[in-house]
DNA sequence: TCTTTATTGCGTCATATTGACACAATAATA
DNA sequence: TATTATTGTGTCAATATGACGCAATAAAGA
């Protein structure tokens, strides 16, 4: 690792959110030699622009190009990093001694989400401080590292509030997709049921969904259509439900 | 200016909202022997969190306290510095030649908003880099330096956004203020005009106000009633009005 | 082949919310 | 005392939402 070109104190953690399952999930690393996970993450190289950073850590762990990438929130406290964690690390022979004094320092860390097309992820790529890398459900997460916990735990939150303005879907699902696997995925989200009936009618009513004229075959029952997402109406749908 | 516990390459910029004469307003500094002015920014301490870095900003410029603030963007372009700017300050003797350097660094700067009651805050202070302070109303703002003007706008952008879960108003009107008043703030904030009546209904509807039985003498015509906020209810309403 | 099973697509209805107004009430002023 | 400007209150139609019923249908079982 080359720490020469980055600009220090500042970090950059991405919460990649996948949908697999009918669970939402996110990208995870186990440290080397250690119980926990961690966040995917990285630093910002003086001569790049702090979004295109990010973008390098997503590619990075996923191989994806635009994708669905936000700043969400950045963490900030003095006291965020701990310094026992570094010192495990060089005990262990993570990384090496001369960059004890890199990772000991304070780090104000930017925030961002990306939401991928789990199935676009070939093989999530670890680093040169983690062994592994894993999709863990958000409702079954192993034990984080420093305040991980709660960078995704706020990214949820954000994710959640995000649906209010802006259709999702797009970097999340397959390219088709029936009705219910996108209210699956609207409810685990939201982390609530919605009404079958109910949910159609309003998706249908934004107007960004195509039928493919296919079906989804192979199931004792009905079988239902295969929508798209329709690219331009997609984007253009800022939901203008205001309050005002 | 000591820049020895600063942590380089980060800084901070408050865009401090107010509202006077029916308008949105933004404090804003003029630069020393220069014709543009800059958003209240600052510096974080390596022995301060940032959200303290940002409050500390705008207790400096406005003596208050206590006051919404959020952070809401990060601006990170490499190139959102100007170096012009900086040997025009050096050369017009606004900062030390010593200090060259640090301003010539790339910062990676943290957007912080705040909403201010106009009235309390008695007469914003300028520092060692600006000669005035000025509340400018956002439909006319003066040129503004590097990118700051698009912070701005980001600010306001993320404002608006803002009033669809929060209420506002707590922090920019005085202790008590009319219906309309309260109208015409939402209206300047949302740039557009809303219907009297279907207005009072909705805020009412919320259950933050209270009656103080007072009523605003002085016009031509029907006074209006006084209302203040119900600062327990005002804090618990997250409107809770979801899309799904 | 005919039924059963599970789940989908489509529709209905009562209720709540919103948008667009009308009108009476009232504090200062002429 | 009448006029003026603006406020408080109410109405009504249009729209959106929440809670359902029911027929359609792909696969599996009899």
């Amino acid at each position: 690792m080359q720490i020469d070109n980055l600009i220090p104190y500042l970090s950059i953690d991405c919460v990649i959110f996948g949908f697999h399952n009918n669970e939402l999930r996110v990208l995870l690393l186990r440290m080397k030699n250690m119980e926990a996970w961690a966040l995917p993450g990285g630093f910002v190289d003086f001569n790049k622009d702090v979004d295109e950073a990010a973008k390098d850590v997503l590619h990075a762990r996923t191989g994806l190009d635009n994708i669905f990438l936000q700043q969400f929130h950045v963490f900030g406290k003095v006291d965020r990093n701990e310094q026992r964690h570094v010192k495990e690390l060089v005990e262990r022979d993570v990384i090496n001694p001369e960059l004890k004094n890199w990772f000991d320092q304070r780090f104000v860390t930017l925030g961002y989400y990306a939401l991928v097309e789990y199935s676009k992820v070939k093989a999530p790529v670890p680093d040169y401080i983690s062994e592994k890398i894993k999709w863990c459900p958000i409702s079954d997460l192993p034990p984080l590292i420093i305040d991980h916990y709660q960078i995704l735990q706020t990214a949820h939150e954000r994710l959640k509030r995000e649906l209010s303005f802006q259709p999702i879907g797009l970097n999340l699902l397959p390219e088709e997709f029936t009705m219910p696997e996108l209210q699956s995925l609207y409810e685990t989200i939201l982390e609530k049921k919605l009404d079958r009936r109910n949910f159609r009618r309003k998706i249908l009513s934004f107007d960004i969904l195509k039928d493919t004229g296919k079906k989804r075959m192979g199931k004792a029952h009905k079988a239902p259509i295969l929508y798209a997402f329709d690219p331009v109406k997609y984007t253009q749908a800022l939901r203008k439900k205001d309050l005002f």
